[in-house]
DNA sequence: GCGGGGCCTAGAATGCTCTTCTAGAATATC
DNA sequence: GATATTCTAGAAGAGCATTCTAGGCCCCGC
């Protein structure tokens, strides 16, 4: 049907993208297990034997798509703590940045909380586990300075990314499971505070 | 090979047991995914006929241990609010209740954490939801007063639950895929305090 | 110009798994 | 003691991820 050997086409500069694009699509609309290689295929125009050789395995597509929002949530949250003058607008910038990620695109936040937990028991677990350490290993970086200096609460410092990320994360996973409820931007300050109230020293705590 | 004929034998009383248990096993051995119907059969002596006929599909399995779960977190949760003479007391309880059901069994707390996204996207969604639901209406119930009374700080009690068990659960789940970090049970009066320090009116701080 | 090697694409064939179907046994009820 | 209901059984069916072999495109050395 059409010309494949065209070389005027710039239209297929990079078919891994072409995959790529067409199997979040999918996923978002149909769900990811109902997803098959077929539809995807259907999708992009490529054969089942080019899926399988850019990315090996269904799982491969997904942990792609999943590493890649993984990292626009990361950049999200770096971008909103970068330059922080104060401990105070470090810990909140993390929440507003995380939740400002939700928010700016919800159904890919969505599917990211679908996706992560299977990537994580598939074959490209160790892929996802080093990223996530990698971005832990950052985050805790980023605590230890303040908490030497007493500005933070003295505790352990695995311990803050929950309290600080962790109701953020709890109620943007509650608003895009479909309840009724407001969201999450509705609720910035309400969060950003207490994430501060959670770990700042106690003289701090007004 | 055996008599299933021999109405001696007290051992099958309940054959729907026989089956939950052994796909929790099966489930917690080798992952929800790679567990097949036939494996779950061998354990267990049972047919493919009977396991449909119990729970018409895997999901429905999953979705009975699921639901089974969620019901044993919700009663440690409620035991520890029950009686609570303060709503401080009830805050902490809330969230001593939900870290002692993850330290009593980790093994099931991680299979809940697997089980409850791939429920929440299969055919029973609907009796997950609707459980849900009912737990959560009896959360906003319970600290509605608390709010009226201006023990707690003037939020919309939607945003109360994510406040309290947030980092509770983050944490937890953190744990749970298995980093280096320590157990739970030694953060338990530190996530206590955070959830309270995070709900409490201003003037009760302290 | 031209021939060869590496990367990419293609689509049919394979094997595994969930699910369904029909028949038959056990048990409770009247 | 007969019948309706519930439970069990195992083979047959259907769909999907994955593998395999063959062929096309493009670039580099000669």
């Amino acid at each position: 049907m059409s010309s494949p050997s065209d070389p005027t086409s710039p239209a297929r500069p990079d078919r891994r993208r072409d995959i790529l694009d067409a199997a979040l699509a999918c996923f978002l609309e149909q769900g990811i297990e109902p997803t098959t290689i077929e539809a995807i295929r259907e999708r992009c125009g490529a054969s089942v034997g080019s899926i399988y050789h850019h990315f090996g395995s269904k799982d491969g597509i997904l942990a792609a798509l999943c590493l890649r929002a993984l990292d626009e949530q990361s950049a999200s949250m770096a971008r909103a703590t970068a330059g922080a003058p104060t401990p105070r607008d470090g810990v909140r910038g993390l929440v507003l940045g995380y939740l400002d990620w939700v928010q700016t695109d919800p159904i890919r936040a969505r599917f990211l909380f679908q996706a992560r937990p299977l990537v994580a028991r598939g074959p490209r677990a160790a892929d996802l586990a080093e990223r996530a350490r990698q971005r832990n290993a950052a985050l805790l970086a980023w605590f230890e300075p303040h908490r030497a200096s007493g500005a933070l609460r003295d505790l352990p410092c695995e311990i803050y990314p929950s309290l600080v990320i962790g109701p953020a994360q709890s109620y943007s996973r509650a608003w895009l499971a479909g309840g009724e409820m407001a969201p999450p931007a509705v609720y910035r300050e309400v969060l950003a505070d207490a994430a501060w109230r959670a770990v700042a020293a106690p003289d701090a705590c007004g």
